[in-house]
RNA sequence: GGCUCGGUGGCAGAGUGGUUAUGCAGCGGAUUGCAAAUCCGUCAACGCCGGUUCGAUUCCGACCCGAGCCUCCA
């Protein structure tokens, strides 16, 4: 098995993928917190570790990827208080949204999806293990880690203590023993969700629950930790103190961040309010747009979101079905995933750009030859290939003809008028021929004359 | 202030110590009744200043600029 390279923030390299159990791969990522719709920066880690997931599962007999639900945050408290009802109505309304609008994008359901509120148990064991062992303490009611306890915390973020005491921006709860000490258990008010705990009726905080369900789903240690790069610090940093201190050993392979979706040069987030959520993008384009615009630069380096970025990514998407649709009659070879260009591509630090170079080149194979041999290589490579990016898995004419909006012609009355369109040509009546053409453009058709006949496709 | 990361052709976006990534746009051509799609050709880049080197966009250093984290955040 050729060797795959993937970058790891903690060292800040790229190192070659090894498995603590080639059996058993196992990767956690940070899920959403249910309070709101998922953004498409949020949609950025999903279809990046999809890739991912993709990319393993063809490598190892088996993955186990767990992706939680935060149910549990003060966030969604608020939102159910806004809207008078608990949190559970919030939560779930936006779990079952958010799963949608993945599927959509192509994000294959994660192999676990384990709710924070289903591990309260699991939580307060890590935290009474954590004060057993001399790493954490109860003040006023909260559970706090000790950061002075951990021999090299920051290491992950690459900071010291010292330097975050420096950079303190909020003003540090009297009840801490050290400014960066952080909680692992609060108390609730009686109108705040909470659960009994041997500190009393409170909440988790919410580095504990990865921690958490990582212990309880994949193990003490993991392959693959993943994540936006802005969880690096505090949330990472603070899970890694947790795991580490509670079980001892590394916790995680490899920590994998990926960058942001920008807008206009800054990130995109809830709080700067410019947002653009899948949802509604998913009115305007289709969800694989939006997939392969995500998968269009390296996952480490900010991608910048706009109009242009989709319409471009809607083109080369027709482009490539349009390769494939030349040649829907050739049977698709049998062609092994690690032989394709794409997966070759993956192998270096999921080098997404460089895979989608080597699409462009079977596409233009496709378009160009009439070997047969060739042909059948690279249809394979665009089939198998785009498998592995969760593309071009559709069929080509549905693509081209699928309809976006009830008042679009049917297929039906397109046929009819390019059989009209057709007998006017074959009389040499180019005005009316063209006469139709425009119509069917005014309706959003588009018509393609060649050797073998007319084909249509609905304008994107 | 502390800590990170980045600055590539008109745009998007990979990569490399010496030989044009790729795509879009542009330009020229082939093809077409005209188009569209497609194909061929073509233009064009590595923030700035030093250093190392036979040779640097690629390594090192300074500088300028941008982004991010340090507070909830993918």
């Amino acid at each position: 098995m050729a060797d795959f390279r993937l970058f790891n923030t903690l060292s800040g390299s790229k190192e070659v993928f090894t498995p603590t159990d080639p059996k058993r791969i196992t990767m956690y990522v940070c899920g959403p917190t249910v309070y709101n719709y998922a953004h498409i920066g949020n949609a950025r880690p999903v279809v990046v570790f999809d890739c991912l997931y993709r990319f393993l599962s063809a490598q190892y007999p088996e993955v186990v990827y767990a992706r939680n639900i935060t149910d549990i945050d003060d966030k969604i408290i608020h939102a159910a208080s806004e809207r008078g009802c608990g949190i559970e109505s919030v939560s779930a309304e936006f779990t079952t949204k958010y799963r949608e609008d993945m599927a959509a994008l192509g994000a294959l359901t994660p192999t676990i999806e384990p709710m924070a509120t289903e591990h309260i148990e699991e939580m307060v064991a890590l935290t009474e293990r954590l004060i057993a062992e001399g790493h954490a303490y109860s003040a006023d009611g909260h559970v706090l880690f000790a950061v002075e306890s951990m021999p090299g915390y920051g290491a992950l973020s690459g900071r010291k203590l010292d330097d975050m005491l420096a950079g303190a921006r909020v003003e540090v709860a009297d009840y801490k023993r050290h400014p960066g000490d952080f909680v692992l258990w609060k108390p609730s008010t009686d109108s705040e969700p909470g659960w009994d705990s041997p500190w009393g009726r409170g909440r988790p905080g919410w580095h504990l629950e990865c921690s958490a369900m990582i212990r309880a789903h994949l193990g003490e240690a993991i392959d693959i930790h993943g994540g936006g790069r802005d969880l690096i610090f505090p949330h990472h940093e603070n899970e890694r103190a947790q795991s580490c201190c509670a079980y001892g050993g590394d916790f995680v392979r490899h920590w994998v961040h990926n960058a942001y979706v920008d807008m206009d040069g800054e990130k995109m987030s809830k709080s700067l309010g410019n947002v653009r959520t899948v949802r509604e993008l998913r009115e305007r384009y289709p969800g694989e747009v939006l997939r392969f615009a995500l998968l269009s630069a390296h996952y480490r380096s900010p991608l910048n979101f706009s109009g242009d970025l989709l319409g471009g990514a809607r083109g080369t998407l027709d482009t490539f079905y349009g390769a494939l649709r030349r040649h829907v009659d050739v049977p698709l070879i049998d062609l092994p995933v690690e032989r394709t260009a794409v997966y070759a591509a993956l192998l270096d630090d999921l080098n997404t750009p460089e895979a989608i170079a080597a699409l462009h080149a079977a596409a233009t194979t496709l378009n160009k030859t009439s070997d047969q041999n060739e042909v059948a290589r690279a249809k394979a490579e665009l089939a198998v290939g785009g498998g592995l990016l969760g593309l071009l898995q559709a069929d080509p004419e549905a693509w081209f003809k699928a309809s976006s909006g009830a008042d679009d012609l049917s297929a039906d009355q397109i046929d009819a008028l390019i059989e009209e369109r057709l007998a006017a040509r074959a009389g040499r009546n180019f005005a009316r021929a063209d006469e139709i053409r425009d119509a069917l453009e005014e309706q959003g058709v588009l018509l393609d004359d060649g050797p073998d006949g007319t084909q249509w496709r609905r304008r994107g």
